[in-house]
DNA sequence: CTTCGTTGTATACAATCGTATACCTTATTA
DNA sequence: TAATAAGGTATACGATTGTATACAACGAAG
């Protein structure tokens, strides 16, 4: 059965292939046809009904492959971006003992996260274009599962910020709201970034400055100016 | 001929509105066909043609319209929201005069203008659903134009927190990627406003302090950390 | 070896599609 | 008043659509 799914799912994953392609290249899911979709796949109309119900079932499943290959790696980014300023074996030290130290090592790692996570949606695409593109599309089923995963990827970021020490102490639901407008905001320049290559650049400059405007915002915001405060002497 | 454009072009008016309808309904521009667009517009399928070359052509119009009937009427929002709270007549006090007095007016405005925009989007929901749905949709040339007008909008914004001196000193072009930043998180959370009636409050709350934690931190990473600090003691 | 569920194909058909052509009204204008 | 242009309709046609029904290949289970 397991084998019967990744071995002979052959027309599924042909299928699914195709949807990404003609997502990215042309239309939103809903505007394409089934037939149109089948012949860009090499199969046959009918063969889309053994795997999908219909159109959003089919976009239920990619989001879903796209929620797994994606949601951890971004994860593994930021841990790798924190490890890469801070070996992972050295002593914690917290933003009322070194307000700069902690400052420049957030911004860092914050620009390092910046520039892998462009990466990974250079090198994932159309995914991403799907994604956008449906998180606003004219699917309510899809909208609330791309928000969802959306949310995901908020919560992930909130945690790491917390685990990893890059911001100081704030009140969860802000950490949280600071995640969200963080992300929301990335997924957004991603569109930019694999449409405008010349300006890829400035694009994760840009990124990064917001990001930090905003973290320091909600940190100053927070009662932290003192902090901050040292942290720019 | 003016007034055979604005009396006698009801088909095209009808027609335009049926796009609205339809896309805000259910499906994005290119995703519903020219005859069902007739339909919904009570029209003979034909007199598309008399009015539009394609359904690009029929999005660019409509943008256009979007454009003249809400960009002034934000910027007009922004100077009710500024004059509320500051009668046009009395002076100017800078910030390093008096920090406090310019922090508490700037979040005032903001809050007001944030209030009035979801009211602007709550009683223009269609257009709104159209404009954030074809930003990232499948035309090019509607992205194109979506973004221009996004980026007018941000403009404007930029002049107009320059002018009413909403913020302390910042330099020209992270004043406008600060607002470029607001501008698509306004929008992007007009969607959620409109899906989700029930959180409308907290949206309009957390749109308030996104905006003052980024103008903030923006604020104090161009170096008035000091201003912020005594605005907030 | 037979049976059966899964995955894919072939054929078929009514509905809908975009659009070409021709025609009718009405208002403007020469 | 006659001519013209613009806005809208009627009809028609070939292409494409979604999907129903029937059938073929094949691995797994009995």
């Amino acid at each position: 059965m397991s084998q019967t799914k990744s071995v002979l799912a052959e027309g599924k994953r042909l299928l699914m292939g195709a949807a990404l392609n003609l997502t990215a290249n042309t239309r939103s899911l809903s505007a394409f046809s089934l037939r149109e979709l089948a012949r860009s796949a090499g199969l046959n109309p009918n063969t889309f009904y053994r795997h999908f119900k219909d159109f959003d079932d089919l976009g239920l499943t990619i989001i879903e492959e796209m929620m797994n290959q994606i949601r951890q790696p971004l994860r593994d980014l930021r841990r790798e971006a924190a490890e890469s300023v801070v070996p992972p074996g050295s002593p914690a030290i917290s933003w009322q003992e070194n307000p700069r130290l902690n400052f420049v090592r957030s911004i860092q790692v914050s620009n390092v996260t910046v520039k892998l996570f462009f990466e990974f949606v250079e090198s994932n695409p159309k995914a991403f274009i799907l994604g956008v593109r449906e998180l606003h599309g004219s699917s309510p089923v899809l909208r609330k599962a791309l928000r969802q995963l959306m949310k995901g990827f908020a919560q992930d970021m909130a945690e790491d910020i917390e685990v990893l020490g890059l911001l100081p102490t704030l009140s969860q639901e802000s950490l949280l709201s600071v995640a969200e407008v963080i992300s929301r905001e990335m997924f957004q320049l991603s569109m930019d970034y694999i449409e405008e290559p010349e300006r890829r650049d400035e694009i994760c400059q840009q990124a990064g400055t917001s990001i930090v405007n905003l973290t320091m915002g909600s940190a100053v915001m927070a009662g932290h100016v003192g902090l901050i405060a040292d942290a720019l002497r």
